[in-house]
DNA sequence: ACCTGAACACCGTTCAAGT
DNA sequence: ACCTGAACACCGTTCAAGT
């Protein structure tokens, strides 16, 4: 609860303020690992700043804004993969470090997903190593911008998913989770989910993860290759 | 929809309800038609059925069971493709089917979302097609329960992304949209982005939803030819 | 059995007013 | 320049009470 210093001696002795954008964004980043995304709130982002839920309007356009300013937060420690490697590999690094990226902080794939088309340099910065790895592999300009919505959207969507799975399951108290209801299916209508009900639920995300981006990866091998030839 | 029978000799000849759950859902895909997601509330419904919005709740578990309801009817004109075909072409077709469906009613994709798995007999319906394709193409158990979750929200992801991207556009006023802002990027930062800038808005969609498709065929393709071998 | 009135506990946002 | 008080126009949901 920060003291706002006070000092005797300066010139013009303003109060300084309060708060900045950053301690806002801060705050808010903070508070949403304590309370996730739905208890994330401009009145308790308030009251954690001790503060009226009107200041921040001061500070910030909105809540749509903030969203923003929080994705450019959460994506500052993404890092390049080694330009050296091959580009199959430089993408499944990448697709990797994004998705760390984004289980570091409570539910920050659904802060991504409101917070609007990339502005902020992190972000952009991001694209633009993805779409940089795709040119350089040979993709035309088209092919590179359609492959780059392809990566960025499987994980997004993927942690979305892993993370929203991972919150309904801690609220209902069933351990098992969809197993049990699953096999409870009549095998006659829907053999197929009954059959393979022990992957439907998820056991293994990282596996599931590096399947996803197999597929991926050898798809937009072979595209490449075909259309080099 | 079910009415429910009023027979004229009957002992108890008591008013008959004034809505059931069909109508309510009925109501609240025109509803969605109308206004769009975020202001499809229990309570405009509620005006919408010229009714109070706590009487919802008798038919109704809450917001969330309505939602799954509404994503069970707008499943519900999901057509099965010709099963004599390959397999890729009918993974291309169901792909392209379910995107249809979704587009069939505003912001379809966003109930979908958020009406957690599936569970009524029509969703259930299309992910036990999309498995027992994958099943009889060859793919083991795993391998087609993860290609099942790719393929679902591949179409999901892009139509959400799609549409939410038309209605941005609808509200800002800038008729060409990202291109001049992307255009205006210090391009010695962001060389590839503003060398793409063209095709990262989004001129043809139908075009970069099929080359998603395709890569996922792709993909898939050379996973199961390295299976098999 | 089905529906209403009225409330509870919230939201995001605005804006005149204070300092 | 920065922050508060108080309001506006909403939410989803509950529940005693009516018919």
């Amino acid at each position: 609860m920060k003291m706002r210093p006070f000092k005797v001696s300066d010139p013009k002795p303003q109060v300084e303020p309060a708060l900045d954008q950053g301690q806002i964004v801060q705050a808010a980043l903070g508070l949403l690992d304590e309370v996730g995304f739905d208890s994330l709130t401009m009145r308790s982002l308030a009251k954690k700043l001790d503060i009226q839920a009107a200041s921040l309007y001061w500070h910030v356009r909105g809540k749509q804004h903030l969203l923003s300013l929080m994705a450019e937060e959460i994506c500052a420690p993404m890092g390049e993969p080694d330009r050296t490697l091959p580009w199959r590999n430089q993408l499944e690094v990448l697709a990797n470090e994004y998705r760390r990226v984004l289980l570091a902080h409570r539910d920050a794939a659904r802060v991504l997903a409101r917070s609007g088309a990339p502005s902020g340099p992190n972000r952009l910065r991001l694209t633009e190593i993805v779409l940089r790895t795709l040119l350089d592999a040979g993709f035309g300009h088209k092919d590179a911008a359609y492959a780059g919505f392809l990566l960025n959207d499987y994980v997004t969507t993927f942690v979305l998913e892993e993370t929203q799975d991972a919150n309904a399951e801690a609220e209902s108290a069933a351990d098992s989770g969809v197993q049990n209801w699953v096999k409870a299916l009549p095998p006659n209508d829907y053999p197929s989910i009954v059959a393979l009900a022990d992957y439907l639920m998820e056991l293994d995300v990282d596996e599931r993860f590096q399947f996803g981006i197999e597929i991926l990866r050898n798809g937009l091998e072979t595209h490449l290759a075909r259309r080099k030839a």
